[in-house]
RNA sequence: AGUCCGAUGGUGUAAUGGCAGCACAGGAGAUUCUGAUUCUCCUUGUCUAGGUUCGAAUCCUAGUCGGACUACCA
């Protein structure tokens, strides 16, 4: 637990007292995501917090596509995202909605809007309404036809529904005031023209409503009673209260603005991820460096890990950059209690020996999960010609090197123990082969004599192992905190080229039968996970998810 | 520059006028057939200055710093 179980944030405490105060008799919030690209580790904080709400609160989260820009939005997009959601483990019912299934009902209480004199069509092309605008120190200038009359409007409005004008010529704007020190309130843009077929609705609209006005609608149609949003619409709540009061409606929805995820080493806005995408820098929006959420289930992360984690970062109003070792910290904690062991060696050297006889296979039992015993054990074959780690052999070692070094006793892994004689190297001076003896009576892995070893390290069967493909992934950036970039530089510069490192792996014959997506510990090295796409039969491919922690390399390094 | 929002260890957060706590990271040790896990202990914090109060991280004022906004994107 990270916080005390009586702890809660903001919202929920906004909700309490709604209810307790009668404001309130249930709960209703939305996850609407615009349908543009794919949903990212940002989105799943969002996801967490609304369906959580819902949870905790027996109320109800809808899924809404926000999809009212034509220009942007794919099928292809909505499906990931329904997809996404499902697989962090919400289910939103009934409860599927798009904002371009209420465009009817938007552009009659556009009219509606009209009728009531606070709204008005606008001639001015987008330069002049920058113009017009205003700034901080300056009010706004009114359009020219902001007084027109309601029937002036009105069949304005109805022109351009009809496309009688050209994309550009017209729009429709909310009538408030222009010189308020909101700029969101200088009488905001809330129709514009777009004659582009639209996913969903196709050609039937040539207009189409704005996000300002578009989502307090969508909210109130939806009965949605908390309206939760990152910090950046704090601006826009005055207008999302102004339409639905202009419009009456009852019980309204209340916007409510958390801080938005940012994590080190990571991006995470659509804008870059669309760009690595596009650019060929990763692989596609589901490439296991990418934070995104297929790509972070791709690399094997948990929908647990995930939910863990966007517990643990809470939820406040300011922003932070979260230390992205929070993340794997939760992934790792997950994996150890679930994932089974197995044994892969990732950069081998061959261990030979000496006194065991040649041509002898033996099979020797190795327990799946330590931490389940439930998990069972599985057979491991065992045989006079091993490979083993290179990093586990070191030719002149000091006394705080427990693997192999001349001299010294290590046990192999649920086999025996073994004493290092010596090694054998090219012309160039690189070891080709380490050499060692056993004891046969330490079978097993223990020594009935009682004797102990510092270490112990995984090893595979050269005449049986598995060839397989290992992705070790790195983060994709070089640099900590990708929203303040170091003078000059541009995002791009600092992608960390060494992200991917693709190595063949010798790997014990269990770990070929292994289905794409399974979770796995490679003892000693970390958690992998089969790759879903790229894996074949009795041929996976291994991403690596997270290394273990590794305190050794931490001391070596010192 | 204006308006709005925010500020608690290295990082993320809790304490809602009454002992500044938790997690991560870092350090030391114990245990261990994974130098993993687990366990124990430790380092490190209330932006600044005033005020209110018996008592302030909390309330007030000013300042500082950070963020959002000035799209026919969401």
């Amino acid at each position: 637990m990270s916080e005390s179980p009586t702890h809660r944030h903001f919202i929920q405490q906004i909700i309490d007292s709604d209810l307790a105060a009668g404001r309130r008799t249930s709960v209703v919030t939305r996850f609407p995501p615009e349908p543009n690209g794919y949903l990212h580790v940002g989105h799943a904080k969002s996801i967490c917090l609304n369906f959580g709400l819902a949870l905790e609160f027996q109320g109800r989260c809808h899924l809404r596509m926000d999809d009212t820009n034509p220009a942007k939005e794919e099928t292809e997009y909505v499906e990931s995202i329904k997809e996404d959601v499902r697989w962090l483990g919400f289910d939103w019912g009934e409860h599927y909605y798009q904002a371009s299934d209420y465009f009817a009902r938007m552009h009659a209480d556009a009219v509606r809007l009209i009728r009531l004199g606070k709204a008005y069509v606008c001639f001015l092309s987008q330069d002049q309404i920058r113009e017009f605008h205003g700034d901080e120190k300056r009010a706004g200038k009114a359009s020219p036809t902001r007084d027109a009359t309601v029937e002036e409007n009105l069949a304005a409005f109805e022109k351009m529904t009809r496309g009688e004008y050209d994309e550009g010529k017209a729009v429709l704007r909310a009538k408030i005031d222009m010189a308020s020190p909101n700029m969101h309130l200088r009488d905001p843009v809330i129709y514009r023209i777009r004659k582009t077929s639209h996913h969903n609705t196709g050609d039937q609209w040539c207009v189409y409503p704005m996000y300002d006005y578009a989502h307090p609608l969508e909210d109130a149609y939806e009965s949605v009673t908390h309206s939760i949003c990152t910090l950046e619409f704090e601006v826009h709540r005055p207008f999302y209260d102004w339409l639905l009061s202009a419009l009456g409606f009852e019980g309204r929805p209340q916007q409510i603005e958390f801080a938005r995820l940012n994590l080190t080493y990571t991006v995470m806005s659509k804008r870059r991820l669309l760009e690595l995408v596009q650019e060929g820098r990763v692989s596609g929006w589901d490439d296991p460096r990418m934070p995104t959420i297929s790509g972070m289930r791709r690399r094997g992360y948990t929908p647990a890990a995930l939910r863990k984690f966007c517990e643990t970062v809470g939820v406040t109003k300011h922003n932070s950059l979260s230390d992205v070792a929070l993340l794997e910290h939760a992934v790792r904690d997950d994996l150890n209690r679930t994932s089974p062991r197995f044994m892969a060696v990732l950069d081998p050297v061959r261990l030979v020996i000496e006194n065991y006889p040649e041509g002898q296979t033996e099979e020797l039992q190795a327990v799946n999960n330590p931490e389940d015993p439930a998990a069972g054990t599985r057979k491991v074959p065992f045989s006079r010609t091993l490979l083993i780690e290179r990093a586990d052999f070191l030719e002149n070692a000091d006394k705080k090197f427990f693997r192999l070094t001349p001299g010294q006793e290590v046990r192999l892994r649920w086999g025996y123990f073994v004493k290092c004689t010596g090694c054998r190297k090219d012309a160039a001076g690189n070891v080709t082969e380490v050499t060692c003896t056993y004891d046969p009576a330490t079978r097993g892995g223990d020594a009935p004599d009682g004797r102990k070893v510092k270490g112990t390290i995984h090893w595979v069967s050269e005449a049986h192992a598995g060839d397989v493909e290992a992705r070790l992934y790195d983060r994709l950036f070089a640099h900590e905190d990708l929203n303040h970039l170091p003078e000059g530089k541009d995002w791009r510069d600092l992608l960390n080229p060494a992200s991917l490192n693709a190595v063949r792996a010798k790997v014990e014959p269990a770990l070929l039968a292994v289905s794409p997506g399974t979770r796995v510990q490679f003892e000693r090295t970390g958690y992998f996970c089969a790759d879903a796409k790229d894996s074949k039969p009795e041929q996976p491919v291994f991403n690596r998810t997270v290394t273990l922690k590794d305190s050794w390399a931490k001391q070596a390094g010192k």
